[in-house]
DNA sequence: AATAGGGACTTTACCGGTTCAGAAAGCGCT
DNA sequence: AGCGCTTTCTGAACCGGTAAAGTCCCTATT
């Protein structure tokens, strides 16, 4: 406000300068047709000479698309802090914006009312050109809202849960029934999996490809709970399934993220157990965290980077005027390290 | 681009509505004096029935103030997904901005100096108001720039690298020299510190901290190591320091952050060293993953939302005209846990 | 020679607000 | 009645661009 003033130079400096028309600078600056090379030039160097970029608030305004994209984020913020998921999508995210200078809005909501209110009234104030929805649930309140506005967005969730949106997504389903399977394959015969938040659309679906696969491969116990995703849920949900005696208790656990999987170690340790051979401990996400535990965690590992960038392509794409789409990105591929083998029990 | 239209309401519809002119809904929705309480009712309600708000963009372009602020990390991207510093600390930025109904621009930059370029244009294009400057390093680039824009911004670093911005930061310095002076009490005599990248400028006076610390309390052995901050880089670290034969290693290793902590307790574990017995590891930054290794580590705790929350606050500060300002933030406690005790060897 | 067709620009009308110089109305006072 | 003051509200200019229509000139065609 009261800040030293910035001498603010406009289209109509760079215009004067280059003896022509504001109308001419803005065909220059936009690549269109009806400017011979010479004034192109011209218009060219006067704008770097004055140090001038068009300005996107005018630009919006003015009718033209808006590069900013918009994102927002609904967890509490402590969980957020840690969980290396999303500073690794934003990342890639980022990645594929810059390429197209676009910035990215972020914002961390409380509940999902607020995110739906906050995307309308960024749409209708012009703020975004689009945005990249995640953490889809059942009924999502966000297909029927944004689809009313008809506003560009890519759904980063599963295709049953994202409507008519254009999504990206991995396929759940699949790397959760090849974890079970790869730890029915060490010969583990009581599995249990620790999932994240039940409102989640995913976390449903993995629930119940989890049940799917404990009765495909009759699993002699098969035990699921739900969390926040906090390391401090996922040790507590650890602790209270080791705390069955030992016939009884799980000989393997899977989690929902990392995090949650490096609490789970820490808590084996605390009681006394040895990983893997009082109990497997398979990771998701895989971010740089289960390699530096001790034993390194095993984990369904996704390239949560490019998962981001693609996102933030097909965003473009949505943008550009392409038509609603799917686009599936690589299942999580099983990676094993030390903390899975076969139970010694 | 092609999406389908969006009805978008403007001032002139609730001008028409609320039977005045544009001017006086303007000076209604900026609490201006110089309309009745009547008349502003009506424009309200004629608002309210349309779902109108004044596009900020428009407003922008006529003048007013941004109701937007620039963050630019700098950073491998790699990293930043794993560090939980950057997410907690923008969960406290958002917290603050979220009151003032502002949002964050945010940008992975991948320079100093591409981060200079985008900082000015952000200015010079409107796109933001101010600008949380972070990860400073002497002679720091921005300092000259900024005040030559006459940009608002608050700084996040020590005042001694800051120049004349404002700026808001932690007494690091007090912080390693009670983690040494802490160590030293428990009867530590060697003892190392596993650092962040040697290029910032908090980084190097935790060093100059550290050697004189060392001196002063005439250890026995006092290591210094820099690192990328990423758990590979601790782990390496660490490694390297506790390979040396028992007499003649550190018994208590400091970290910079907690991530390469957990990396250094994993190592420890993996060398069959025992940690606090055969050596005492002290992390940085306390974010939740301290609380979830085995044992717990024992950490210089620092509350990193509020420190967001207080950049926030003192950037509105600066936007609204406050002169410059030096604004400390607690120094970082040291919190004991299960990873430090007395030098068994 | 008259006319059509382009190319290269310029003009002008917005976009959706803010701001500021008046205008109209109401009121108290001499 | 006439005058000055407020209070309340209007109209027009402006912010920095874009876009569509218009102007001017030069060349090719019939």
């Amino acid at each position: 406000m009261t800040a030293t003033p910035t001498p603010r130079v406009t289209i109509k400096e760079v215009a004067a300068r280059a003896g022509v028309s504001k109308g001419a600078v803005s065909l220059a600056f936009n690549q269109k047709p009806g400017l011979s090379e010479a004034t192109r030039d011209r218009i060219f160097r006067a704008a770097r000479e004055l140090g001038w970029a068009p300005s996107p608030t005018a630009r919006t305004l003015a009718g033209s698309r808006v590069d900013v994209v918009g994102l927002a984020i609904c967890r509490p913020a402590r969980l957020l802090g840690l969980e290396p998921f999303y500073m690794e999508f934003v990342s890639g995210v980022e990645s594929v914006l810059t390429e197209h200078s676009c910035s990215l809005l972020l914002r961390l909501v409380r509940s999902l009312e607020e995110e739906v209110g906050l995307q309308e009234s960024w749409w209708r104030g012009r703020q975004i050109g689009g945005s990249i929805l995640v953490d889809f649930r059942a009924d999502d309140p966000r297909v029927a809202t944004v689809e009313r506005l008809g506003m560009p967005v890519v759904a980063v969730g599963h295709p049953s849960l994202t409507g008519s949106l254009t999504s990206v997504w991995t396929e759940d389903a699949t790397a959760v029934t090849e974890a079970v399977r790869y730890l029915a394959a060490l010969g583990h015969r009581r599995i249990a999996r620790v999932g994240g938040a039940a409102t989640l659309g995913h976390t449903s679906m993995r629930t119940a490809a989890f049940d799917e696969a404990a009765r495909a491969l009759e699993l002699a116990g098969a035990w699921q709970v739900a969390t926040d995703y906090s390391g401090e849920a996922g040790a507590r949900a650890t602790r209270s399934l080791l705390t069955a005696a030992a016939p009884d208790r799980p000989t393997a656990i899977v989690y929902d993220n990392d995090i949650m999987a490096v609490a789970g170690l820490a808590v084996a340790a605390e009681m006394g157990l040895s990983v893997p051979d009082d109990v497997s401990l398979l990771a998701w996400d895989d971010s740089q965290l289960c390699r530096i535990t001790h034993p390194p965690l095993s984990a369904m590992s996704h390239d949560v980077h490019g998962f981001g960038a693609e996102a933030a392509r097909t965003l473009f794409g949505v943008i550009t005027g392409e038509g609603p789409g799917s686009h599936p990105v690589p299942t999580p591929v099983l990676t094993p390290r030390g903390s899975t083998a076969p139970p010694k029990v």
